[in-house]
DNA sequence: GCCGTTTTCGGCCCGACTGTTTTCAGTCG
């Protein structure tokens, strides 16, 4: 996808104009695009020049600058940029607390290019002295330093919300804390996050404040002000507290929610109505008149809007949609009535097979499907077709006992190298369900892995591809595939396409699930268990399907077990 | 640079905290 590419220019165009001190807006211009880029779903390259204006924040220049670079490989305009102004310059500001002004001064005065001869002067103390510029501030940029090198990547949202709770829990108990609230990008559910937002209404906002820059878990102390806090942890993430007043609840959840994006364009419908909205409430502009705020649905409701769910505010067109009464109905998690995705001890799982059913049991589900690996995983203690056949005759034994509870019979099976399934269709045709996916081969050609996956796609036995593009968060890159492509194959077939509720994976992400969506392919929300506690993950899943604007018809396992089996075997015929 | 049931020109979201100042600029979210 050239999509991650454009962007990334854009929003380097967008640095070097700040440190140039453009006009602000030209620059912001830049940013929406960028972003606008990076969360459409289908190849930019691809594109028709009228499909491209349709991007908002895409006009007759920058549709310009797109087609141009995808025809000669370059932006003369950017090419133009670097050169005045130097190279490296632009990383300047990515340090915290270094913006674009510092950035200039820092080059015309001394002269500095990059990070590394910021670092070296400011540990010279040649910084102070510059005009603005004393101790403090070059204290800061040296510890802005240290925190980028440290490398405040963003987070994979399973390892931070556990932490965000725990921080919650903390204040409700030893704080005077009345309301409490995550928001940001936590609260939208993100994939990934950065850091963690906490909103709180207090009779005693200095108590609150006291006790959370004393929290047992601070490393550090950013900074500590009336209303607003922000401390880094000992895992290296900040968390930025608010208090607020109860009668502005509301409008500073909504504000400090986000996205930042989904807010400007609220803000601008408010604007065009005569209003004013801020983190204090929602305002008449002629004469200051507080409409609401308390609750966060009164931004909503005044503007004529739909409530937009957390999960939706990413300026993806909700706002338009919410404008017309016609947000989805999200898919909840207590839609889900089975997880289709699980390993027992068999292959890599740690469970029996009754383990895991009495377990599924106490979480409300009316099945599970058993799908261990196929013998291609050998490190994963992969099913062999002896080994397979005898697990289907335990199911099919225990099945027979079972009283409002289905066990289905499954496989996850390998994808080879080549293409090929990991077992005969013959084997696979006495399955209840095939989940298919790839383990090896990762760095093939995208050619390779797309044929890969249309091939598992048109077997008449596979029902689900799982985890689609592979990806662990933080630790390995999605494989490249043509997804345009695997959507359009998927659809044909009636496969369906897994989101992989495992918090490293999450996979389909939110942005190809939306597309997928859109083309009416089916999906089913899974955990891949291998240990009984991750049946829980399917929250996150639920997340993940609820940012695609995934409603239950959507979703295979929300099925009840009858329909479930018509559905999987309507593909076979 | 984008965008238009106020506009094809002139707007473009809004406030807190810090560090530097002596009333404010810069940065951030």
């Amino acid at each position: 996808m050239k999509n991650q590419e454009i962007a990334a220019i854009f929003n380097e165009i967008a640095d070097l104009l700040e440190i140039k001190g453009e006009n602000p807006f030209r620059i912001r211009a830049y940013r929406r695009a960028a972003q606008n880029i990076e969360g459409h779903a289908k190849n930019i390259a691809d594109l028709t020049r009228e499909e491209l204006l349709e991007i908002p924040g895409i006009g007759k220049d920058l549709a310009d600058k797109i087609e141009e670079y995808l025809k000669t490989g370059k932006v003369a305009s950017y090419e133009e940029l670097k050169k005045e102004v130097p190279e490296g310059l632009a990383e300047l500001l990515s340090v915290p607390s270094l913006g674009p002004k510092t950035a200039k001064l820092l080059h015309e005065k001394l002269k500095i290019k990059n990070i590394d001869e910021l670092e070296k002067l400011a540990g010279e103390h040649k910084l102070a002295g510059l005009p603005g510029i004393k101790e403090k501030t070059e204290e800061n940029i040296i510890r802005g330093i240290e925190m980028l090198k440290r490398g405040k990547e963003r987070q994979p949202l399973g390892r931070v919300l556990p932490l965000a709770s725990d921080i919650v829990e903390y204040l409700k108990k030893n704080a005077p804390v009345k309301k409490i609230s995550l928001a940001g990008s936590l609260r939208r559910m993100k994939d990934t996050v950065r850091d963690i937002d906490i909103l709180i209404t207090s009779f005693n906002a200095h108590d609150v404040m006291k006790t959370f820059v004393h929290l047992p878990d601070v490393k550090e102390v950013l900074m500590q002000g009336a209303t607003k806090s922000s401390i880094i942890t000992a895992e290296d993430i900040q968390v930025d507290l608010r208090v607020v007043e109860e009668e502005s609840f509301g409008a500073a959840l909504a504000y400090f929610t986000g996205s930042k994006e989904h807010n400007i364009r609220l803000r601008e419908m408010a604007v065009k109505k005569g209003l004013k909205i801020n983190e204090y409430g929602i305002f008449r502009e002629k004469d200051n008149k507080k409409l609401g705020g308390k609750n966060e649905e009164d931004i909503y409701n005044i503007l004529g809007l739909q409530y937009v769910p957390p999960e939706l505010r990413e300026d993806r067109g909700e706002l338009e949609a919410a404008l017309n009464k016609a947000l989805p109905k999200l898919i909840e998690l207590k839609d889900i009535r089975g997880d289709l995705h699980v390993h027992t001890n068999q292959s890599d799982g740690s469970h029996t097979v009754e383990e895991l059913v009495s377990a599924a049991e106490e979480r409300g589900y009316e099945y599970i499907a058993i799908t261990d690996h196929s013998k291609g995983l050998g490190i994963a203690r992969g099913l062999n077709e002896e080994r397979l056949m005898e697990e289907k005759k335990a199911i099919d034994a225990l099945n027979k006992k079972l009283r409002g509870f289905k066990l289905l019979m499954g496989i996850e099976v390998d994808i080879r190298s080549d293409g090929r399934m990991d077992f005969s269709d013959e084997v696979l045709a006495k399955m209840d369900i095939v989940v298919a996916s790839i383990h090896s081969g990762f760095r093939q050609s995208k050619e390779q892995l797309t044929k890969r996956l249309v091939s598992a796609m048109k077997n008449p036995y596979v029902s689900v591809i799982a985890h689609p593009t592979g990806r662990l968060i933080g630790e390995r890159d999605p494989y490249e595939i043509d997804m345009d492509y695997i959507l359009k194959i998927a659809k044909e077939t009636g496969t369906a396409l897994e989101i992989n509720a495992y918090p490293l994976r999450l996979d389909l992400n939110d942005i190809y699930a939306k597309t997928a969506k859109e083309l009416g392919i089916k999906f089913v929300i899974s955990t891949d268990t291998h240990l009984i506690s991750q049946f829980d993950y399917m929250f996150y899943g639920i997340s993940i399907a609820k940012r695609g604007w995934l409603e239950k018809n959507d979703v295979l396992n929300t099925l009840g077990y009858n329909s479930l089996m018509k559905v999987l075997k309507k593909k076979r015929e």
